[in-house]
DNA sequence: CCTACCGATCGGTAGG
DNA sequence: CCTACCGATCGGTAGG
């Protein structure tokens, strides 16, 4: 890597810079060369500073300091704060799209359905931190950031709308507007980083089942002149 | 009044600070003075200038220039940005928590879940930068101003909570443990700051009535064999 | 990758 | 003495 670092506001630094980011961006997935991997563990420890204290408030120095560096050595790998926040979200997109792909293969549209909100609520308390900046400090980025980010989230939520329209379809959600109802659904899943701990008392896996089940009922009553829903009544506990 | 500037970080000052603030606070709901209706126009400001960047990112000189004041001058009514903070959130606590209070009259179980939805997602709506600033700021808060926050927070948690075990009970909602029920439907309200705009093509009390339906089924279907109920049904007035 | 710095801007406070 | 402010500048810290 030639060093760059005298012109930071040039014009055709800003393009370059660009350039720069996305590139990084496109191989932090796989991280390759021990720069790289270097490069995606000041990712997550950003993550995790930016969690705690915000995009805004969390420092440089934060960052460096937990990984046993100098707040200058921080821009051997990138070239502004910026850069950093957008690395990290778009590293979070990556992964909950590629993720979703698999996913969207399962053939049965009420498994579908709960596959994918079973993943993403495990998914945001497997990745807690990256999910907390995402959701909060995503506002935090600036142009053209913003707008790459915007479109894998598009992308995502498409695919949850798509297992919606086909659920909704099949009278296994009450009959709404879609785009509304997979706002609701993403809703539910999105807002468990708010209260789902992880290493609570109801283990990750089994929580993310008992919400799939209390957005998508597991018998499809919906449709007109369906009975028997009394087996999951049955199972009557009071808990919690 | 003493004077008593000089000694901000004082131990003394800080008990009184915190007192002064607070009894501020609890006159904010119903301003009288005209000193009181000036500090509910700073509180107001504050939380468009927080929803658009950031507690952080914002500044006293945003919040006062849009007032038309110095920032010096905002010192006159409260004593640190962090007072301004906590009025902010204090003051949209206060008024859910008040709304609150009425809606939970209501007798019949399943119009009582809806109000309390429907309520919670046009407050949103109607105060979305407020609700932008609890939400994603909140954290900013320091002590003892989040553990006062915190409480009113599960005052307003715990109501919601109850008429979800009532509804539960009825058979209204898919029987999981109540705790994650009542947290599942908080999540596709609050969530709603992220996606619903009041000013979009659908009418926010139309929506709110729509996702209310997706969540409470209009019809008692979750309990097995009961047939009576379209009574309760055709009895409730529909017509919000 | 460090030491040594910069331009700017922050929240908060002085005297008047 | 009070209120409602202003012009100027403080100490400290941000990204670079």
């Amino acid at each position: 890597m030639t060093q760059m670092q005298r012109q930071p506001n040039a014009a055709r630094s800003q393009q370059t810079a660009r350039e720069h980011v996305i590139s990084l961006a496109e191989r932090l997935l796989h991280p390759q060369s021990s720069h790289e991997q270097r490069l995606l563990e000041i990712v997550k420890t950003a993550a995790a500073v930016f969690r705690e204290r915000g995009y805004e408030a969390g420092t440089l120095e934060d960052i460096s300091q937990q990984l046993g560096m100098t707040r200058p050595a921080l821009y051997h790998y990138v070239r502004s704060k910026q850069d950093i926040l957008f690395l990290t979200i778009n590293y979070l997109l990556d992964i909950a799209l590629a993720e979703l792909n698999e996913l969207e293969r399962q053939q049965d549209t009420r498994e579908r359905l709960r596959s994918l909100i079973i993943h993403l609520i495990t998914l945001i308390g497997r990745e807690r931190s990256f999910f907390t900046v995402f959701f909060r400090d995503k506002a935090g980025l600036e142009e053209p950031y913003l707008s790459l980010i915007r479109e894998k989230e598009r992308a995502y939520v498409a695919a949850f709308r798509r297992a919606v329209r086909e659920a909704m379809t099949a009278g296994m959600l009450p009959n709404i507007p879609e785009g509304i109802a997979t706002q609701a659904i993403l809703g539910c899943c999105n807002w468990t980083y708010q209260w789902l701990d992880p290493a609570g008392p109801v283990p990750l896996e089994q929580a993310a089942e008992l919400i799939a089940s209390f957005l998508v009922d597991p018998h499809p009553t919906h449709l007109a002149g369906k009975e028997d829903t009394s087996a999951a009544v049955a199972s009557d506990g009071q808990g919690q």
